[in-house]
DNA sequence: TGAAAAAGTAACTATAAAAGTTACACAATG
DNA sequence: CATTGTGTAACTTTTATAGTTACTTTTTCA
């Protein structure tokens, strides 16, 4: 969902609130806000409190990417993992997968993210 | 965990039981024997019932990719997609991105894909 | 200066997906 | 025909996400 409220943020281009926003994506408010605050913890967003108070980019549409916006969001989790099951001691797979498999699994996750550097948000809007 | 169970099956080479997989996992026979059926209807394992059965490399551990192995688990869903709520018809980014979103994500899961592809079995026993 | 409008957040419920469990039918072996 | 295995249905448990309610804090402006 953050990809579209950032989407929506670069489409309007002006201050706009979490009520709004929130219909935008058919969704409570509140579910946006926790959205919202991610967003803004990271300084992809700032946040207008009070009356009259909203969010909107915090830089340039340009200046942001799709990685940007998945990291706010994703937090630090890999894409995909082994089971975290409790390793079987008298058994060397059991002992040793592991690190050699989140070798390989994070080098994927790294082709994916690079791809996703590549996307910038001007790009999407531009696209619509 | 399919991973695992893949590699234990390269690993020790011969016929082994859902049973005896399973401790390897350290977990139920029956997770793994679900697990195990979707590899079998992948085409990566064979499966050998009754008395003596048990599990089997369907070919060279050389000639099976962590890919294989992934998409033979994830049933075609995509690994990172946009939220599925009814799209508010009178705003145009809630009509418009998604299209144009899953355009940039899939080419980014092939990407994922791709990386994936270029792992055999045999280099993970290897590195073991 | 106080009502109104907004963000921020805590605490709870609902829903859905995954894992785990129990129980049993079916298959092959010897 | 007993034994040892796979296959699978049905259920429970666990966990994560989304949604909800209710409230506090911040700012504006009439």
């Amino acid at each position: 969902m953050a990809v579209h409220i950032m989407t929506a943020l670069a489409y309007l281009g002006e201050k706009t609130s979490s009520e709004l926003l929130s219909h935008t994506v058919n969704t409570n408010p509140v579910v946006i806000r926790r959205l919202l605050g991610d967003l803004t913890r990271s300084g992809l967003i700032t946040a207008d409190r009070g009356k009259h108070g909203g969010f909107r980019l915090a830089r340039d549409a340009a200046d942001i990417s799709l990685l940007d916006i998945y990291r706010a969001v994703m937090d630090e989790q890999p894409l995909v993992s082994l089971h975290d099951n409790p390793k079987n001691t008298r058994c060397a797979v059991s002992c040793r997968v592991r690190p050699v498999l989140s070798g390989y699994l994070s080098r994927a996750q790294q082709a994916f993210e690079q791809s996703l550097a590549e996307v910038r948000l001007t790009e999407i809007t531009q696209a619509m």
